[in-house]
RNA sequence: GCUGGGGUGGCCGAAUGGCUUAGGCGGUAGCCUGCAGAGCUGCUCUAUAUGGGUUCAAUUCCCAUCCCCAGCUCCA
């Protein structure tokens, strides 16, 4: 198998062809949510790009391997089981369960594994006692173990950080004078009273792990030493990707990751999203809102990901109109009745296609991809409208709707003629009988009526037609 | 302070040293329609933060200025 896939790489800072390590299979690993609260709608901004990436490599043909941590052992999580007075485990579960309902909402593929950290004290163990042996790793004065950076000769090669030109004391932790140098950071944090029966007794002492150790752990259980892509928020490209780099590497001895890609953040309304701003948003608070999620995910997929993207209501108006546009596109499709076959399908959809895949194929370029498929619906519109589309060409052009929202997953299964329940039924054919006698404010009031229902209907050319209204 | 990203039409967002400066949304006019909806077509008046420079030609390259965002030890 041969593609032509180019992404963007965090540690060249170039494009580059994709090549996996073993053929036809990528192995890839997302940073997941930390489970102490709802997601906000700038983390599901991730998840989104990476479902992306995976549908694209999955489009390519790709047998993808997908793992995504749930942090569920940290201070935050630690301080609100606490708040509630209940074991961390239930307090974690439940938020896990949010998760896995909001990205179900959002029609994000389920990763293959969505290892927690806690379970994964053993394997974080093995990696501190190999850094321990290898001498890069010590036991600080405070009973911690901290990962020695200078023993890593090549930290910073990811984030282009010098070690020695970090900002000293921007945010200063209590453990930082246990540390031999401040840029160390903790594999292993000694139990404190604060983190009261959160603890595991081990060979290292009675602590927890620190914050990176569990991705080094976990990713490298499900993927190996050394997988494919590794993805997260840019926010996440210093300290913790560096500092899986470092403990991974100076474990193994091997390269750990050969593509790390990383998405911008969004603002909201212009600004950074903050509590103290009041705009801040999980994507509880929009759906509550009434916005259709499957709009949501277009907005946040529809900039490419490492540019940072302003979220509007404006802008969540205008892609569920876009959306709404595709889904009637399709419905079109299927209503299709036209006999004459031109051969200029074949054409668009050809273009189409290649079009698509090779803006995909350069770094997910999603805006140009995009662009050729709103170019498609207009002209094949223009051909639905002049009758010149065959029965036999329309389901050739579904058919590639429906692949390329394999990739999008937005358009979905769009309802075609099932039967309707009797009383809307005959409704439906009340205002019809109605409409010919052109009593048209009997109609008109049917047909208000209906769309309070969730019905609505067009009078077209080739007869009635109706369809479930999206929220 | 250091490092990086960015400022494109009413809004969101592409792209590019000239060849038609995408696409979506919104507005508006026309076609179609009893009306509406969907769809098609046109328009939305020199859209590329500002000031210089390089060039036959810059929104695209260079310099300066202003503004926004991010990272600088646990926030996607």
């Amino acid at each position: 198998m041969q593609t032509n896939i180019c992404l963007f790489n965090t540690l060249t800072r170039k494009k580059e062809t994709f090549v996996p390590l073993e053929a036809g299979k990528a192995k890839v690993y997302t940073c997941g949510p930390t489970v102490y609260d709802y997601a906000h709608i700038g983390n599901f901004r991730a998840f989104l790009f990476e479902d992306l990436l995976k549908r694209w490599l999955t489009y390519r043909g790709y047998k993808v391997t997908h793992i995504m941590n749930l942090t569920d052992i940290d201070d935050k999580t630690i301080k609100g089981s606490q708040k509630q007075g209940i074991p961390l485990r239930q307090f974690t579960d439940f938020y896990v369960k949010a998760f896995f309902e909001d990205i179900k909402a959002l029609n994000i593929l389920p990763a293959d594994v969505y290892p927690k950290a806690t379970d994964h004290i053993p394997e974080m163990i093995q990696i501190i006692k190999t850094l321990m042996a290898k001498g890069v790793a010590y036991k600080g004065e405070d009973g911690s173990i901290y990962f020695s950076v200078c023993k890593f000769p090549e930290y910073g090669k990811l984030s282009h950080l010098k070690v020695g030109e970090l900002k000293a004391g921007a945010r200063v932790s209590q453990d930082e004078y246990a540390k031999e140098e401040a840029q160390d950071f903790a594999l292993w944090k000694a139990w404190t009273p604060e983190d009261g029966d959160v603890f595991w007794e081990t060979e290292l002492g009675k602590g927890r792990p620190g914050w990176h150790i569990e991705c080094s752990a976990m990713s490298t259980k499900y993927l190996g030493e050394t997988f494919d892509i590794h993805c997260g928020g840019v926010d996440n490209m210093f300290p913790h990707h560096e500092n899986e780099i470092a403990q991974s590497e100076a474990a193994t001895g091997k390269t750990f990751v050969h593509y790390w890609m990383h998405n911008e953040h969004l603002q909201v309304e212009g600004k950074k999203m903050s509590k103290r701003f009041g705009n801040f948003y999980t994507l509880r608070d929009l759906l509550a809102k009434g916005y259709d999620p499957i709009a949501i995910r277009y907005l946040l997929m529809s900039t490419h990901y490492r540019q940072q993207f302003n979220f509007t209501f404006e802008g969540l108006e205008a892609a569920k109109s876009a959306v709404e546009r595709l889904r009637n596109f399709v419905r079109r499709l299927h209503e299709a009745e036209g006999t004459t076959a031109t051969g200029k399908v074949a054409t668009l959809t050809a273009k189409l296609e290649a079009c698509f895949g090779g803006s995909m194929d350069d770094d997910l370029n999603i805006g140009i991809a995009l662009s050729s498929l709103f170019d498609f619906v207009r002209e094949m519109n223009a051909l639905l409208d002049a009758n010149l589309v065959s029965k036999a060409e329309a389901a050739e052009a579904g058919g590639l709707m429906m692949r390329l929202d394999e990739v999008l997953g937005v358009i979905g299964k769009v309802e075609v003629e099932e039967a309707l329940p009797q009383d809307i039924d005959a409704l439906v054919q009340k205002r019809e009988t109605a409409r010919k006698a052109k009593n048209w404010k009997e109609a008109d009031e049917i047909r208000a009526q209906l769309k309070a229902m969730g019905i609505v209907l067009e009078d077209t050319a080739q007869g009635i037609r109706w369809h479930k209204e999206k929220a």
